[in-house]
DNA sequence: TGACATGTTCGATGGCGATCATACACTATT
DNA sequence: AATAGTGTATGATCGCCATCGAACATGTCA
């Protein structure tokens, strides 16, 4: 008896993950904000909108159907909110030490300088 | 008395690297593809012209660029030929366990032909 | 029922990156 | 010097993806 909008909820089989899909879900900044902050709280403990990003709604509802694809988060629904676990036996199984360095990273963007061409 | 061509060749200090930067360079198909081919030969063996790719030399060209400015790899001229070798221990001390995932994945994420000689 | 809260879907837009062809630069050889 | 081999720089094109606003769907509560 799951509801009609938890029906939807189609979560990956991490074997049919393939690496390329993986670095391209970490390879977005706000994605690793996500993951990192999915780190840093309990297993569902937080919904979609409670999450420290600075994009609108639509673009973090994307954001989690990217990480939810690539089988780094599970997800829930709980009356009107959706609630997120990150994955982090089975990723680390499949991906050994990648999410490691995501949760890790204290440096958040872009780097400081000097690798430009020309110089 | 670095050839001038030579002395264009900047090579990044990995604690300077992003995972941001790492993480991109390492979600293109035809850098893991490089990537894959220098972990399988020994160090300096390879040109860049000699590496079995899709792609225009001009394209190649940016990729080892690419490559370079994140740490992954590290050029030297020799002649005509800019040789290459995979910075292995220095990128694993700053990224554990990350090369460790490109070298040994052998799904190429496009199901295209073979892109890897042997095996 | 209505009002509100939470997410998703849709269509459009903007920017960035992969790619190419061409031209250029450097090296070695003749 | 002339030529051939190898890689880089430049400018253009193209496609993809992050982003947004608006409409829609679903769930809760008065």
């Amino acid at each position: 008896m799951s509801s009609a909008r938890a029906r939807r909820l189609t979560h990956t089989d991490l074997d049919k993950v393939s690496l390329q899909a993986a670095l391209e879900a970490l390879a977005d900044p706000v994605r690793r904000s996500i993951v990192r902050q999915l780190a840093a709280s309990p297993d569902w403990a937080r919904a979609c909108g409670m999450f420290d990003l600075g994009v609108t709604k639509a673009t973090i509802s994307h954001h989690f159907s990217v990480l939810r694809n690539a089988g780094l988060i599970e997800q829930r629904d709980e009356g009107q909110r959706r609630l997120n676990r990150l994955r982090s036996e089975e990723f680390e199984r499949r991906f050994p030490g990648l999410l490691r360095l995501v949760v890790e990273d204290n440096r958040t963007g872009k780097p400081t300088s000097g690798d430009e061409p020309g110089e």
